[in-house]
DNA sequence: TATTAAAAATGAAGTAGTTTAAGAAATTCG
DNA sequence: CGAATTTCTTAAACTACTTCATTTTTAATA
């Protein structure tokens, strides 16, 4: 089961067969319930995440009890509180299963660890930061540049996988609107004025 | 005026001296005017800047014409447009100088053969991907969480030496409002109904 | 397979933020 | 310095999106 990280890892860095096992060791398979918190605020988040399937939400709940999406992640993504993570200090986000799942886990000091001894696993975990911070810099972007129904269009077009397994709050929490207004896009039927 | 860099580095890894004179000599001083492009869309980005002395802005031009803000970057920070830069391929974003400014830039063929040879500079770029990763996400959620006034006080909080520094239209499509919007907001005279 | 709970749809009324336009203030630079 | 350009302000009309309240649909679970 750790063969799906191992073959992620290899699309960056190429390892020689200790690495692999190395590698392999170091995340432990856990089978989450829907509904489970994976990561909850005021806890410091111990590990880094992949999916190996099911999905996944990451959310903060704002000052009016509103919650809002940060983030999907389905098959053979990665999710966690980065601000957590890479500080090592409390969660501001919950992070829940939208289905039963199965993920992959490596905590903080291993991480630290692999990083520490070999060349190649720092250059890893560099490249995944870098894509990582560019991704988040396309969806700023796209925030500012888009309206609501222009940011659900786009959004549908890139991650039609996404769309379709994650409850529409969520992805309008996401996308920055309310579940009744994105319910009117894709109804077409907008409000008509008195 | 590289010593502000290895200073910089040093605070996310120890150098020997001769490591200390290595990444000196990666980074070229370059001295910018203001209006000045150093990223402009199409061209591939060849550069990441650290800002000695300065300030500047990175901006996309959405369909409209109308321009937002993405990033800012005064002294001691960094700017470029990251998707253009870690990916090589054609920038979408401006990055223009607001004042007379000194840049130090590496270019990518540089940095890459620097972390290539040496694990300790690896090290130093997997930090600053994942710190700028953590950063951008917690501009994404404040975005879906503030309202318009609310970002605009919570910028000046914690970014007031950049406030004083940038136009106003600038620091209003940064935050993602236009420039009347926040001038009410500044002047706290909000239209009233008729 | 009925029952309850959760999610989505719909409409009407309200509001945060935009647009347009025009004048005032501040900077730039010849 | 003085003219030109850029930036900021103000106000009124407008609109994209929200809020609230209710109903319908779908999914979960007994």
């Amino acid at each position: 089961m750790t063969e799906k990280i191992i073959e992620y890892v290899e699309k960056f860095v190429k390892l020689t067969d200790d690495e692999r096992q190395q590698i392999g060791h170091c995340f432990k398979e856990v089978k989450i319930k829907k509904r489970q918190f994976i990561v909850q605020p005021n806890f410091t988040t111990k590990h880094r995440n992949y999916v190996y399937k099911g999905a996944f939400r990451a959310f903060v709940v704002g000052d009016g009890g509103q919650d809002h999406t940060i983030n999907f992640a389905i098959d053979d993504w990665w999710i966690t509180d980065y601000n957590s993570y890479i500080f090592q200090q409390p969660a501001t986000m919950f992070v829940v299963a939208l289905e039963d799942s199965v993920i992959l886990q490596i905590d903080y000091e291993t991480e630290q660890e692999l990083k520490r001894q070999n060349h190649k696993f720092e250059t890893f975990f560099r490249i995944i930061a870098e894509r990582g911070l560019a991704f988040q810099q396309r969806r700023i972007i796209s925030n500012l540049i888009h309206t609501a129904e222009e940011r659900y269009e786009n959004y549908v077009s890139k991650y039609p996988q996404i769309v379709q397994r994650v409850p529409q709050y969520a992805l309008a929490s996401f996308l920055g609107m309310t579940t009744e207004f994105l319910s009117r896009i894709r109804n077409k039927r907008v409000t008509k004025k008195s």
